[in-house]
DNA sequence: TCGACACTTCGATAACCGTCGATATGTTAG
DNA sequence: CTAACATATCGACGGTTATCGAAGTGTCGA
């Protein structure tokens, strides 16, 4: 029988986050996790993550943002493409706007790892 | 009638984190819940949240700590002292030796605030 | 009282980070 | 093509942080 292996590739919300309080981390377990905690753990990243995570319409066009947190658009162009390199929030250019959703999986994988005790 | 209210005083747990993704995020939400991440968004300091978290015993004496992160004794007795401040863990000092050991409301606090999505 | 030990605090250093103004890139309308 | 606009990148500045060795503090046993 010619059975083919399914090859489970691990999703990336998967893979940023072992629990914290089943085993303890290794380095890199605990290099990878503080990383995704490091995209978070900035106010201003907060709150934008938070506008965009509960906007209706499920975006935000980037355009908007700057008169919410009160930065100027350089700063919060750079603030969200730290959120995206870490996996928390997604771009979508749409003519000159680009547009910014939430990917809850990484939120999601990182509250469950700390919170997860077994 | 002399109805007396009954004040509920927030525990330190319920007070860090309001949830992400119920509402927009003000300020001071954003500065308490970024606090309590910035402590935990090190590699170190999760090793040593991790090391304390699942011990047997429930504690870990400071003395072994150097060791298991491979960093000098001031520098964890820096990420320890982090780590209490921010709440995440308690030390006890016994004789001249320091516990620390976990307090998981924190950590609950933190990852519930993540992922609780209304 | 003294010495050994556990830990904290201090001072210094190098790296990193948030922020801004200025500039560059890219897109659209005319 | 050009002007106008949205966004990204650059370069700089000031503040913060992780780290260490050295020195200080507190505790215990002899």
């Amino acid at each position: 029988m010619n059975s083919v292996k399914t090859l489970r590739v691990p999703e990336e919300s998967e893979r940023c986050c072992a629990p914290l309080l089943r085993a303890a981390l290794d380095e890199e377990q605990a290099a990878d996790m503080a990383e995704v905690l490091k995209a978070l753990a900035d106010p201003v990243r907060l709150r934008l993550v938070s506008i965009i995570g509960t906007a209706e319409s499920g975006e935000v066009c980037a355009c908007d943002l700057p008169v919410l947190v009160d930065r100027t658009q350089p700063t919060v162009s750079h603030h969200l493409s730290l959120l995206v390199k870490a996996g928390v929030l997604e771009r979508e250019q749409r003519g000159k706007w680009a547009w910014f959703r939430l990917r809850p999986q990484r939120l999601a994988a990182v509250g469950e790892a700390l919170v997860d005790t077994g």
